[in-house]
RNA sequence: GGGCGAUUAGCUCAGCUGGGUCGAGUGCCUGCUCGACACGCAGGAGGUCACUGGUUCGAUUCCAGUAUCGCCCACCA
């Protein structure tokens, strides 16, 4: 595999590979020229690097990195792991220059301080005022080291003395800075302290700290241990624990970048979704600082820098150059040091693209559409291709930035390979199919929510495939050999075919739209109740009675409701196919015409204007609640599917009758009632089961069948929440802040409500007191 | 220490810019071998929308605070 050719991808993995093989012993020494990278990214971050180098942003500086000293590699912050430990914190004496007294510091890391170059203390604490520029003696190195004052000192925290280390902590190296401290690195890239740790040269680190600390006692210097839990950072491969350890690296200014990619948001050209990461985005770079490029790995971008042997003169070049460009030395060399996978990784809107070569792919797809990514790779990726883009392209990579959803482990914890928290999907695909997992996981992807998964809803969510294959079943089962697909004439359609081509168009209409919204739960459900509780319960079960019926003058409309289930099986696996790709393509084969192609290139479905029918579609919904009303007293009142009951209307609405006598066998069949009748004068004996709807009073009459008391209490419950939302409505109308402040829309809406609720709870307390 | 987010049915979650009886899936109860499907059909129970205030005619929705949980960042001599 190493013989391969490596990708810049990859070059994440270098630092695991290397910190690996030297934990098997294997040799270090690995010919980095076995290794090719990509020509066309070479040479793109050739230029880039070169360009910024002239332009200034390019520098070379020092900075004390975490360094794990047995991979012999830096780790950014993510790679470094904080734990808490249980240490020790040593309370040391050392003595005041000229006098027999001592000031005491605390530390938690005794060995460093054979490279301590100051001992600081708070400007403002009196206790140590008078110290002030005098010195003290470093114990063991026999060092005179001054008494600075430095606001960095917490008073508070330890002895309010802190000795100071510059080449071994990132904050003495800040305080060294200001006070111009020398640096005194006491340690080799391996944790050994080296020629500056006087006699402890050659000790392991830790080894120094037991020899530091024991010779500190023998020397009466070491005043007490305490037991001091502190966070220590671990190399994220390995578990050592890191040094912090003083290197000289390169840097890019970042400040010139970041200002334009912060005004490419704030103006909108680039939008992050959800939005709130916006202020993610500028918390992180408006406190931006220098971006560290250098990495001690094997492989990756090698920095194209060439220091001369004989002038000490910097080259910097795209290409390779062969001598010193100051004096002509061929006694150069480069830097060892790789680039920041970032870096590269940075330029990938267009690189890819062939740039810095003007291709027409480049022109044709910079700036892209969108970007889809986790937010833990905002600052890392996400915002350096912002500003490198920028910078080198003088327009944004991309406009939008979707920040998709982390699924989480059951406590809620981010999965990781350390930490062994990981759900793996090949696990859940194998379990529930891929479909479905796939499926659940869109339903779950609300915005700005994390995902923590739920087995028992891919369960769920697997019982729609198997509903989807049964579809599918009925639907071919009906359609006969020699059906073919038609163009349906708006004409022939009946009312509930003109419903669900209604209802199939919002539903185009509604999941496009949360598609372009990033919206995929929304998208998800919307397809999934359609398919299930209007395709299936509803329209499936009404085109039955026309499809199974043996009358000649049916023979048309039976022929309409297989070219309408046809069109909506097909354009329903549309839909669902960015959900479902699987199941899709495989009925999709089935059923294709022999001209057309795979269901994943096929013309995404579009609102089809000839099949809007909003009238047919209000009729459903009153159809639909009058058969509710039936079920839920054949249900409530446990009446026996084999006894087939009757049911009356009373109404006199012209309309509301005459759908109702249109759908008679309908309603016998789906409410499974024997003889149906519209009476507007009927007079209900006190057996009659009731149940009414706006206009509309629904009777059963049950005869020997009727059980009072359930009748009574079906009956109560009804008053119950109708009393209660009366109320609630009275209460409104009768405040007058209400009335007098609230929009008038509102408050007819209102009035309509309280005129419903009374009239319904009129005809329902009058059939009560008829049983009673 | 700083920042962000969450708290809605037994469980896992929706609910967009304030105004319907707050919805799914699963679980629970009742009844169904009715010619696609028991991974199903029909019906039903179950929610003080974490708590306390505020804004508003009106708050699950907006604001503030409290509590609990989670995430990110920083610090820990």
């Amino acid at each position: 595999a190493f013989e391969k050719k490596v990708w810049d991808w990859k070059a994440h993995s270098g630092g695991q590979i290397q910190g690996q093989l030297k934990r098997l012993g294997c040799s270090l020494d690995w010919p980095r020229e076995r290794f090719t990278l990509d020509e066309g990214l070479s040479k793109a971050v050739h230029r880039v690097f070169v360009d910024l180098y002239k332009d200034g942003l390019i520098y070379q500086g020092y900075r004390i990195i975490n360094w794990c000293p047995r991979c012999e590699t830096a780790l950014s912050d993510i790679e470094t792991e904080y734990k808490d430990l249980d240490g020790n914190f040593w309370h040391i004496k050392y003595p005041i220059t000229g006098t027999n007294d001592f000031i005491m510091i605390a530390t938690t890391r005794p060995e460093t301080m054979l490279g301590d170059s100051a001992v600081a203390a708070n400007p403002d604490d009196e206790r140590y005022a008078n110290l002030i520029g005098k010195t003290v003696i470093l114990p063991l190195m026999n060092r005179e080291i001054p008494v600075i004052a430095d606001d960095y000192v917490d008073r508070e925290f330890g002895t309010g003395l802190v000795k100071i280390t510059p080449a071994h902590d990132p904050n003495d190296f800040e305080v060294g800075k200001r006070h111009n401290l020398p640096e005194i690195n006491v340690m080799d890239k391996n944790g050994n302290i080296n020629e500056n740790g006087g006699n402890y040269k050659g000790l392991d680190r830790f080894e120094a700290r037991k020899r530091v600390v024991e010779d500190l006692e023998k020397a009466g210097l070491l005043v007490k241990i305490e037991k001091h839990e502190h966070s220590v950072g671990h190399c994220y491969r390995c578990q050592t624990i890191i040094e912090p350890y003083l290197s000289k690296q390169w840097f890019v200014k970042i400040k010139p970048l970041a200002e334009p990619a912060i005004k490419a948001v704030e103006e909108g050209k680039i939008r992050f979704v959800p939005q709130n990461w916006e202020k993610i985005y500028y918390e992180w770079m408006y406190n931006i600082k220098d971006w560290c490029i250098s990495r001690q790995l094997w492989w990756g971008h090698r920095i194209p820098a060439f220091y001369c042997d004989d002038c000490s003169h910097i080259t910097v070049s795209i290409d390779d150059p062969s001598s010193c460009e100051k004096c002509g030395s061929k006694n150069i060399r480069q830097d060892e040091d790789v680039l920041d996978t970032w870096f590269s990784s940075g330029l990938w809107p267009f690189s890819t693209l062939g740039w810095p070569d003007a291709t027409p792919a480049l022109k044709k797809y910079y700036p892209t559409s969108v970007l889809v990514t986790g937010f833990d790779i905002i600052f890392f990726w996400v915002a350096r291709m912002i500003m490198l883009g920028i910078k080198f392209m003088g327009d944004v990579p991309f406009r939008d930035v979707y920040i998709h959803a982390l699924v989480r482990d059951e406590q809620g914890h981010k999965m990781s390979k350390s930490k062994g928290n990981v759900i793996d999907p090949i696990i859940m695909m194998d379990k529930f199919g891929t479909d479905a997992f796939r499926f659940t996981l869109a339903m779950f992807a609300a915005q700005g929510r994390d995902i923590i998964l739920s087995e028992k809803r891919i369960e769920g969510y697997r019982s729609f495939i198997n509903k989807i294959w049964n579809t599918t079943k009925f639907i071919l089962m009906n359609l006969g050999e020699e059906f073919t697909p038609e163009k349906i004439e708006p004409a022939d359609l009946e009312p509930f075919d003109r419903w669900i081509l209604h209802r199939l168009n919002d539903t185009i209409r509604g999941l496009t739209e949360s598609l372009e919204a990033y919206r995929f739960n929304d998208a998800a459900y919307a397809i999934y109740d359609f398919w299930w509780h209007e395709f299936c319960d509803w329209y499936l079960e009404l085109t039955k009675q026309r499809m199974y019926s043996k009358q000649d003058s049916l023979k048309k409309s039976s022929a309409t409701a297989r070219q309408v289930l046809f069109l909506i099986l097909k354009k329903s696996l549309q839909l669902l196919h960015p959900f479902m790709p699987f199941i899709t393509e495989e009925i999709w084969g089935t059923i294709k015409g022999k001209d057309e192609g795979l269901i994943i290139v096929s013309q995404w479905p579009a609102p089809m204007p000839e099949f809007n029918f909003p009238v047919e579609f209000e009729e459903t919904a009153l159809f639909k609640e009058l058969l509710y009303k039936i079920r839920n007293i054949r249900g409530e009142m446990n009446i026996p599917p084999d006894r087939k009951a009757n049911v009356v209307f009373k109404t006199s609405n012209k309309k509301i009758t005459g759908m109702i006598q249109r759908e008679i066998v309908h309603i016998q069949a789906l409410a499974k009632v024997e003889t149906v009748t519209v009476d507007a004068g009927y007079k209900p004996d006190r057996t009659d089961a009731c149940a009414v709807i706006p206009e509309v009073e629904i009777y059963m009459p049950l005869k020997g069948l009727i059980d009072i008391e359930k009748e009574k209490e079906r009956l109560g419950k009804e008053i119950a929440r109708l009393t209660a939302e009366l109320e609630k409505v009275d209460r409104k109308l009768g405040d007058e802040k209400f009335t007098s402040k609230a929009p008038e829309q509102i408050i007819e809406k209102e009035k309509g409500k309280r005129e419903e609720y009374r009239d319904l709870l009129a005809k329902i307390e009058a059939s009560l007191s008829k049983l009673s």
